[in-house]
DNA sequence: CTGAAAGCGCTAACAC
DNA sequence: GTGTTAGCGCTTTCAG
């Protein structure tokens, strides 16, 4: 490039300049665009005196390299971003797995490009799409419903799939211990002195709702209590529903003297009831999932708790195993929960 | 593609098989490659005989539109993909705005690619530089600190920009009414009985802190009282030092007989050191940002809430006017706070 | 060590 | 209506 062209270009600065190309960073530096590649690329093999006129060109044009080009023509087609579905990047559980992947993604140079199904499968399969059509690397997702179907087909198509919360045979997968945390906050609840424990679940379709719901049952088997039917409410969705699914357990003839919720908006929702009722000093309550300021209520509250960023490191280290060419069998990871006792959980039947 | 081509392409179908292009899709529909773009992007003027043939290869061979290639080549370089960059994807503030920019660009078809800086301008400028390789059409950027110079740079470079939470003059902005809110604050304290309020607030470089900070300079003098340094802790980050810093206050030789808290996380750190000093019932708080929970505390926390999803909205369409051409001066959009009394700012002074 | 030519998958501009 | 040609910005391949 001469100097007069470098002159037009700084007086059109002010309109809508074209970015520039590595072949301007080639003719202001004087060397072919291969060597510009090169430099860029931190390939070796580049004489120092080049590689300093090129990298003074590119500060002086404020190249930027273009990475949709890149990964166009390279040959592994990499595009160094990865896709993530999620059930709503507003939701805590879902922000927190959003973050550690983002953390152990920044460490590969790597992008995160995300999307809040909301448990809808049509939306998540518009998600999907755009997803794919960008070419993302990889995608971990947290399918919504059980629909896996779609979901799994997508994968022979696109890159590595990591699935996550929700497992399925024929994928890498990262879930939870849901059935033990079931049962071991069901053995504590007993443990101080309770017969009648209610349960609430969240809707059927989602696996780990059917599972926290067996891990009840079979907790209830190992404690000698039969069910009662009449302590179960599933398909509880949000906490106004759960609200209204608690007030009647607790103002029925034989109310239950403890609770184990099986979600987060459903455990906030039996606090709602309860203390609306005033009776959050005399029933129990363990929920699964932790929820921020679960410790500065009163009574403090016990959960079962996950952990969204193990959980999350987890996923994204499956998926990077696989784009480094990991080709064996699928990889079933369980994280494990932890129950925390802070006073909710320990109260004793009157 | 002949019939003996398709049948090799299935059989070969375990390995890692290529993804089908536009030319596999034109020769399997018998058609030229321009005809299968022209149906692909739903452009007019295709016999519907052709567009079947077309949809039916498409089906056929799993094709997927490749963005990254079809944004290099088009006229407008558009990527249909936005940047975004937060504070931290996993504090419900950043997540419900993201949340809120999401949902705008699902309506456009356009994906969020997210990053978190985590206040750093350091790793600010590398997410940056991350999203302009990748050529986002525009980006919405919560700035890291208040060095806006690096940011501003940028935008020349790259498409537009919307910056959130923090202004600048020579860009779009969308920020909150800090000041008014937080002299609200003062104001509701003071019309309790409250002479000794004090102010907790965050890092003196977070242009939000300042602001608030001045709020309640302005709205002491309002009110006709004498600031009392004593009663000023700034620079408080985190819960921890929100502990210390607030159980310091009252416990000093005149302690407040009200807090107002900057920031989230203050608020957080002083209903903990409240609770431990057995004192949420006796000093009045008014914290500015809502959370979740707050009204399932005892007492209930009164806040200044920011509407984040109204804060994303806003910010998201502004970035989209700039997208399909607006050309004007930068636009400042102030979202207003809400004053919402639940408890803990109407505590009377002993 | 450096460069010229070809082409990634697609769309623009023009033929027909 | 449909097809042909050129080329987006870059990396690959291969020649020097």
């Amino acid at each position: 490039m001469t100097d007069e062209q470098l002159t037009t270009m700084t007086l059109t600065e002010g309109s809508a300049r074209r970015a520039p190309t590595m072949r301007d960073v080639a003719s202001l530096a004087g060397v072919s665009l291969k060597t510009v590649s090169r430099v860029v690329n931190q390939e070796p093999g580049v004489s120092p005196e080049l590689v300093r006129r090129v990298l003074d060109a590119v500060n002086l044009l404020d190249y930027r390299h273009n990475l949709t080009a890149s990964s166009l023509r390279r040959a592994d087609h990499k595009t160094a971003t990865i896709g993530m579905l999620l059930e709503d990047s507003s939701n805590p559980f879902s922000s927190a797995l959003h973050r550690a992947v983002e953390d152990v993604a920044r460490g590969r140079g790597t992008l995160v490009l995300a999307g809040s199904s909301d448990e809808d499968p049509d939306r998540q399969r518009e998600l999907l799409h755009a997803l794919v059509s960008r070419r993302v690397d990889g995608l971990i997702v947290v399918p919504a419903s059980d629909d896996h179907s779609g979901l799994l087909y997508e994968r022979r198509l696109g890159g590595p799939m990591v699935l996550v919360d929700r497992p399925a045979p024929e994928a890498d997968s990262v879930t939870v211990d849901n059935r033990a945390g079931t049962m071991r906050a069901l053995r504590h609840i007993v443990a101080h002195g309770h017969r009648r424990v209610a349960f609430l679940g969240d809707l059927r379709s989602i696996w780990t709702a059917t599972e926290r719901h067996a891990g009840y049952i079979e907790g209830l088997a190992a404690e000698g209590i039969t069910l009662d039917p009449l302590l179960v409410v599933m398909d509880v969705r949000g906490a106004e529903t759960t609200e209204r699914a608690v007030s009647g357990l607790l103002t029925s003839a034989e109310p239950p003297t403890a609770l184990l919720t099986g979600q987060n908006l459903i455990t906030i929702g039996a606090i709602h009831a309860l203390q609306r009722l005033g009776l959050q000093h005399r029933v129990a309550l363990v929920g699964f999932d932790d929820f921020p300021l679960a410790d500065l209520l009163d009574p403090r509250v016990s959960v079962v708790a996950q952990d969204p960023a193990a959980i999350g490191r987890a996923a994204a280290e499956l998926l990077f195993a696989r784009l480094d060419g990991d080709r064996g069998p699928p990889r079933h990871v369980v994280v494990l929960t932890r129950l925390i006792p802070r006073g909710s959980g320990e109260i004793r039947p009157a």
